[in-house]
Formats: C-alpha cells, sequence, structure tokens
DNA sequence: GAATTAGATTATGTATACATAATCTAATAA
DNA sequence: TTATTAGATTATGTATACATAATCTAATTC
C-alpha cells in the first residue's frame, strides 16, 4: 500500500493517501483529476512532509503561482485542508500552515486512541474470515524483521500499515476515513519522533496480543489491550517531545 | 443553548449550529459573515430540517440562485458540506442530498459511541469542578420534567444539552466537533423516531449513573455505563427503524 | 416505427474581472 | 524626529466569462 504516511523513499513523486478512497478508487479519479483535487494532493503533501514552514503565512495568489493554476481550484483545496485541520485560513492573512502543539497532539491522540480501539472491538465482534486476518500478522511479522534490521523506516510503514488493516476490520467506513484524517495530521510528529525514541521493542507484544484476542472474539479484552497500547504509546511520544522540549511542531 | 439540534419553534429564523464555535465567536463572525458562510448555514439548516428531498438531484446554479447568489460562493459552502458528509457531489448531475440508510446509521452511532464514552472517560479522570457538573445536572432534572410534561421536544432538546455539556467535559475539542458534527448528521433520524419510539423513560437511571461516577471520578466506569448506554440506544433505534420497514431516511 | 447521428443545450471546472477593505508607503505637519 | 493622514497597493470575497464535455433534442435514415 503506498501512501504518504509511509515514509522513504525520498524524492520519488509519491502520491498522498486521498481520503477514504481505495486504491482503484483512486486510480480512476486520476485519470482525470481536477485541478481542485491535484491541488489538494500535491498541498497536502507539501504540509505532510514539511515542505512549508509552519506558522508562516502563504497568500492565495502565491499558492495558485506556485501550483501554476488559478485562485480558484486554490481556493477550493485550501477550503478542504482548512476543513481536515492542517491549515487555518485567516481572515486576512493568507493561508497559515499550523502548528502542532503538544496540547493538539494529546487531542489527537486521544481521538485516534478512541476511534481505533472501537475499531478493534467491532472487528472481534464480527471475528473477521483468517484471510483478513492475513494482512495484519504479517504487519506485525515485518515489524519484528525491521527492528531486527534496524530499519525504522521500514518499522514505520508496518506499523502504520498495521493499524490501518486494523481499523479496516472493524468494518465502519466513518471511522476508518477519521482514523485516516487524523493520522495524516500527526504524520509530520510520528516522522520526527521516530528517530529520537528509544526502538519499539516491546509494542509487537500489544500487536500479537491484539491480533489473538480479535481472532478469539473477546472484543471487550481486544479492546482493553489496544486502548492501553495506544495510550502508552501517545504518553510516551509527548513526554519524548517535552523532555526534548518542543512545544510546537 | 440555540441550536439547529434542538427541535420545535419552528419558522422563526433559527441558526444553525456552527460547527466548533462558541456563540460569541458565532456573533462576531455573523456581524460580517460572508455569503460561503451564510450560504453553508442556510443549506446545512434546510438539509437538516429536511427542506431538501433526500436523494434528489439539485445542480449548482439552481442552489445559487436559489439563495440569490453567485456559484461561487454556493461552491464553496457545498464543498464544506460534503466534507461534512451532508451531501454528496456527483461528478456531472449535481448536488445529492445523501439519504441516510440503516447502515450509515449504525456507522454513524459507533463513532459517536466511542468518541463520547471517550469523553466520559476523560472528563472522570479530569474531575471536573462542581459548577462545571451543574449543567449536566439540570439537564438530566430537565429530561425528568419533560418526561412528565410528556413534551418529548423538551426531551430531546435537555438530552442534546446533556450529551453536548458531557463532551465538553472531556476537554478535548476535536472530539466536541466531531461528535457535533455526526450528530448533525443523525439529526433528522432522531427527529424522526423521536415520536415513534416508546418513551425514554429508563435512559435518565443511566444518565444519573454517568455523572456519578464522573463526579467519584471512576473514569472506567463512567465510560462503561456510557458506552453501554449509547449502545442501547443505538440498538433501539436501529431495531425501531427496521420494524417500521425504513431503509432510507 | 426504431435507431442513429448531428446539432443544440447546459453543468461543470477553471480563469478572470472587479469592488471592497485592509495594509502599507510616503508625505506633510507638529 | 515623531505623528498623522492621504494615497497607493493588494488580498479577499464574489461575480462573471468561457471552454469543455456531457446530455438532450430532433431530424434523418433504415
Amino acid at each position: 500500500m503506498e501512501s504518504a504516511i509511509i515514509p522513504g523513499e525520498e524524492g520519488g513523486r509519491r502520491r498522498i493517501t486521498e481520503n477514504s478512497m481505495s486504491k482503484s478508487d483512486l486510480d480512476k479519479k486520476n485519470q482525470k483529476a481536477s485541478l481542485t483535487q491535484k491541488a489538494y494532493s500535491e498541498l497536502k503533501e507539501r504540509i505532510m512532509t514539511g515542505k512549508f514552514s509552519v506558522g508562516e503565512h502563504y497568500l492565495e495568489p502565491e499558492i495558485a503561482e506556485m501550483l501554476g493554476i488559478s485562485r480558484t481550484p486554490a481556493r477550493e483545496a485550501l477550503i478542504r485542508l482548512s476543513q481536515e485541520g492542517l491549515i487555518d485560513l485567516k481572515p486576512r492573512r493568507g493561508v497559515l500552515v499550523k502548528p502542532i502543539f503538544i496540547h493538539d497532539l494529546k487531542e489527537i491522540y486521544e481521538v485516534l486512541t478512541s476511534l481505533e480501539s472501537t475499531a478493534v472491538w467491532l472487528a472481534a465482534k464480527r471475528r473477521p474470515a483468517d484471510k483478513d486476518m492475513q494482512g495484519l500478522k504479517s504487519a506485525v511479522d515485518e515489524m519484528d524483521e525491521a527492528l531486527v534490521r534496524g530499519d525504522l523506516d521500514a518499522w514505520a510503514a508496518a506499523d502504520v500499515k498495521f493499524h490501518m488493516l486494523l481499523v479496516e476490520l472493524g468494518n465502519n467506513s466513518r471511522i476508518r476515513q477519521l482514523v485516516q484524517t487524523y493520522f495524516d495530521q500527526a504524520h509530520r510528529v510520528r516522522m520526527l519522533t521516530l528517530k529520537l525514541r528509544p526502538k519499539p521493542v516491546d509494542s509487537n507484544m500489544d500487536h500479537r496480543a491484539v491480533v489473538e484476542m480479535i481472532e478469539k472474539g473477546n472484543a471487550e479484552e481486544a479492546r482493553r489491550i489496544h486502548y492501553e497500547h495506544r495510550e502508552k504509546a501517545g504518553e510516551l511520544l509527548l513526554s519524548l517531545l517535552e523532555s526534548y522540549g518542543f512545544t510546537q511542531l
């Protein structure tokens, strides 16, 4: 699954995750993507990969010129991005690429923890078919292997894969889409902390436990484990950032 | 709190809930609300109160003319509404006011259950000050009184108030905003079922129990009670709709 | 009468025009 | 030098123009 969330392969013309779209949908759309859609993807990628200075102002005409289009589609893309929470449209000062403060990150993690663990709960209740569990399991294995190799980018990619598959098993498209959106918002921060934090060795134990509980259909336990897993991860992240003195990202 | 969610007082120039805005913010904004904002509010109100035929197509020029504005601000408002999930912008067939199928309602309730019970959990952990609990308690009392009087609209209004205050106690603006958005989506359906369903006599026991657990700081229990309360309500709603043979709303 | 095709119609995506209000610049006065 | 104000500049919100492609209409052909 190729996604802007997945790090690595810098420089390639990467495609941003079009929220809530399957790959084939995306392909279809891309054949005749409107300028608005292209502007949206392009701007989102630039924001997520830090190619805009956070906290700085950009004016509509600048953005339009930068993308080689007129203001109209640029404006429409900006409206979408501001609704997703990535930017603010300040009345007269233009576009502000939203900085993420510790406080925002806390909120984002609370949302993700809530929705993901609900998805886990739903998944366990459904008792997914074995084949649907395969992806999950291989993602866990990939994480193990990546850790052994010390390949943090691969680990992060597999982690994303695991979480997204997990959410998909919940079978709720709105939850899936929301998790995607908030995941994207935290992307910049996750990429940053990946290199700072201690290696995530123990997190795979939780992953395996969640998978097991889903297979057993133990919804409550699966939810609990995942909830606590996420809570732990969130707290680790926040304390890490605080210890490094980051207040804005 | 005056809100489009609250039924009754038909005909008055009611104001729609501007998502995530406090009342004073709203007032400020309203002084010089842009046509886009006004179009957004106006369309949202019409959608939520069923003044558009669900499932029917409306063309951009129609909408613009209907609102007495040009296509540009109408279009921008439509983009916002489609991102909120109230409408679909079909490639060439115009605007489709999204019908809500049972399946959608199920998803929406899962999202609400998840986020609300997280907010409850967070609230209980924070141990809100007494004065912050007052609103909650009076909302519960209002529901009781409304039930005695048999005033369903008042009951619904107090119920909304209770849930929104509860979510606010969670102190997470993203959760609050999301709950608002999904609440709005289910508004049409809730108004419909209000008159069909058995009187919600027992639901206040849960409400009081949640309040009590928040006061005691028992986060796990508060969450559990609320989660089950919401689950019950959701299942009731769905089975009610099914028994009446509704598949689309 | 049915079907196919050419022309007309028009919704959309995008660009551009324009009025307004906010900001900036510069000049004049104290 | 500092303050104040008038004029210039320009970002935004909105309207309008325009090209394209899709749909509809009607006419012609079988």
